[in-house]
DNA sequence: TAAGTTTGTGAGTGAATACTCACTTTTTAA
DNA sequence: TTAAAAAGTGAGTATTCACTCACAAACTTA
């Protein structure tokens, strides 16, 4: 990867993570990467192919954040670090998680099952804990810390701060 | 409101709703709505306009929606009608729905305020109902019929169903 | 009915857009 | 060292875009 094809990438990361797609030019991509305009089109084939790059990317992106989860042999342990899973990811990838949840509402990037590993995992340690539910319970906690997930992107960690210890005495971990 | 200028703003709604404003051009508008693209203009002066147009009917619909809920004096009912709100929605609204939802990525449209009251009355539940920390538990709830109704936008009411007895047993209303 | 106002049309416009291509510079490797 | 390949440039292009405007049709009201 040359260094003006990272720039490039990093370039559209930002700017389509907070204007959106549709609203970011080749040309303003390529004026903030300090590029060519061209170049995009050699390394990328067209727009598209630039926006599929970035998100080639969330596979492994996302198998980084949940691996530490899904081996963890603890139930409690689990939930615990489920709950922490969104105070812990670095500002440095906001853009990248915001331009996810984004895609999110375009039928072309939604995928359901992205999140499966996640939901099993908590599935599994609700079962072991003996709830009632462990499959609704799982699905609960999964939307919440998505919501809190999309609480901090737009406001910031410190906003829902309170709703850490909130939720780790709510499930008792 | 003349026959042609509702039907543009139809077109809009729906258009906008499913592939985004800056992915929609006001000759496809003017096109699904069997109408000459200058005549947008005429009444909404711009595009931007246009999309203003749909966001003015927002406080509208939103109290509509909460009105009776903000009335309901027993505070399990509160939570109960809370639980059930997406359920209620029609399906005819869900294109207005997508489109609030979509928008509250940009900071432009973006107005948390929106949902205070309901937030205020769900505090004012839980309080009643003596639990420890009832603006969390309020923000909580809000949070996750946020959830479920971006499910249900997005994948229809049938998959969500089975959350509405799981939250109103586990809130025991 | 006449005059004025509102509603509506659609061809036209300049700017912006995604993308191309002939060309130059840099890197790779025999 | 040299030649092929890869990286990079930027002016150029066809198309699309939001928006304008001269005009016509349809209502309103005196």
């Amino acid at each position: 990867m040359t260094d003006k094809k990272e720039k490039i990438l990093n370039a559209a990361l930002e700017l389509f993570a907070n204007d959106g797609y549709n609203a970011v030019s080749t040309n303003k991509i390529a004026t903030q990467a300090g590029v060519s305009e061209g170049l995009i089109f050699k390394h990328f084939v067209n727009k598209k192919g630039l926006l599929q790059a970035i998100m080639d990317d969330t596979e492994r992106r996302l198998n980084e954040v949940l691996s530490h989860i899904i081996f963890e042999t603890a139930p409690k342990e689990v939930i615990r670090k489920v709950i922490e899973l969104p105070y812990l990811t670095p500002e440095s990838s906001y853009d990248f998680w915001r331009l996810q949840f984004k895609l999110k509402w375009e039928k072309e990037y939604y995928n359901p099952d992205k999140m499966k590993p996640l939901i099993d995992k908590l599935t599994w340690a609700f079962q072991e804990l003996q709830h009632e539910a462990p499959a609704l319970e799982a699905k609960l906690l999964e939307q919440t810390i998505e919501s809190i997930s999309i609480g901090i992107l737009r406001d910031g960690k410190e906003q829902q701060m309170p709703f850490r210890n909130f939720l780790l005495e709510k499930y008792k971990v």
